[in-house]
DNA sequence: TGCTGGTTGCCATGGCAACATTCC
DNA sequence: GGAATGTTGCCATGGCAACCAGCA
């Protein structure tokens, strides 16, 4: 079926020819390949956001994708305890500007302390590259490895994060603990980047509140992030959380 | 099958057989029944409470049920937008002690101004008889109706409920204002209940904290739940909230 | 051979829209 | 006939455990 012909359909059922032309313009069938959902969907976020145009909620934005790239299957891909669910079977056209936006493949949470050879001792940490904050160290660190469409667990230490995690962290804090704080995070951004997008600001506000009311640190006083405050207070209210 | 057989099998791959027995002893198949899938895992969890056993997961006691009750279909039922996922198949025998705990069938939100035949024009409320707190009141309440297993939309109106309802709300707050609130505490009750169940007590105290900081309230000044402030900072907070 | 860690199957849950029924 | 509302299909997501492959 060719593209006009899908787009034809669409726009009788659902009157959204334009994104079904963004799908196709964007993206193409590729064996092998796939795309976690949530870096789709977001891209679609924006796409509709410069359009003025309100956004189809993530199931029905399914219904839509699976509509235009017809036999995409589902996989679960990531690190142990950590997949996340893809659209398998399609890819980022190259002559899109998206794929300077792709995250890593691996860009999931992947903290391990059994590779050492980067500065001696010090934990090695893929930062998660925030999948929908495209700020400009992200994008250049995850164009190195554009091509790079395997399962291969890659890691990326930024000078950075190296410097951020390699010490002064309270003894009685682990791996376990950074872990789950870093996850809750993602989580967190997450949802703060998509409430921002759509101009939910009570609801952004909501999510600040309670995301930091977990570390029994007052909003008011997330200022003092820097003042190494925070982190054992959020372990403290969630170690025995499940 | 007999009920030893299954218990046999499931004794050699989980070790659970005084669980099956349990599930045997108080539940039977039975057409055109089901019961609310919640409700059923609140019995499991009392039930793994009084024996001082860790109790599977949702999901895991899903396998576990389907094994003992081949045949189990799953059903969503309950008022537009708010239907629950049910068990379709099963009824609480009518010897088990829990039947006296079983809920209303229309356990569901239930808010309408149609229907002003009691109390002249007050609102009928179902106070949604928490599925998991068995206070006296909503035992009682239950008990009238028992053997109704169909899907009607029974109502009923508690004399405190209507005189709680009734009057002084700020003339701002809509019946949806209070349909949402209402969502949210059972919400917060069903996950407080389960942590208390599990003694989660950082757990319960998160949830707490969290619950209450959407209304803007600080938790030390819960204790002033009927000085009328947070119902209003609460819909406040939520108006725009997706 | 046993550990580690990615993948997948089978459960769970929920939103939205289409469908069906019931009630003005 | 149209409005209201319960039900269901088709998406979405996640946890846990089984499976399996790579590796020490």
């Amino acid at each position: 079926m060719s593209s006009d012909q899908l787009i034809e359909r669409w726009c009788k059922d659902h009157a959204t020819p334009t994104t079904v032309q963004w799908l196709v313009d964007n993206f193409e069938p590729a064996e092998g390949s796939s795309i976690r959902r949530s870096i789709l969907y977001n891209f679609y976020l924006e796409h509709c956001l410069g359009l003025k145009v309100e956004a189809l909620n993530p199931a029905s934005f399914g219904k839509l994708i699976h509509s235009v790239f017809l036999g995409l299957k589902t996989r679960r891909l990531g690190t142990r305890g950590n997949s996340k669910y893809h659209y398998y079977g399609i890819q980022v056209k190259s002559s899109s500007p998206l794929i300077k936006q792709i995250p890593f493949d691996s860009d999931l949470l992947l903290l391990s302390n059994t590779h050492q050879d980067f500065d001696n001792q010090s934990i090695h940490l893929n930062m998660s590259p925030n999948e929908h904050i495209f700020s400009p160290i992200s994008t250049s660190m995850n164009n190195s490895n554009n091509n790079n469409n395997n399962n291969s667990s890659n890691e990326f230490l930024s000078p950075n994060d190296s410097l951020l995690l390699s010490n002064e962290l309270p003894s009685d804090i682990t791996i376990n603990d950074i872990k789950d704080f870093q996850k809750a995070h993602d989580d967190y951004s997450t949802k703060l980047y998509q409430s921002l997008l759509k101009f939910q600001y009570d609801h952004t506000e909501k999510l600040i509140q309670q995301f930091w009311s977990l570390t029994n640190i007052h909003f008011s006083q997330t200022n003092d992030l820097t003042n190494n405050g925070i982190l054992p207070s959020f372990f403290e209210a969630n170690k025995k959380t499940c």
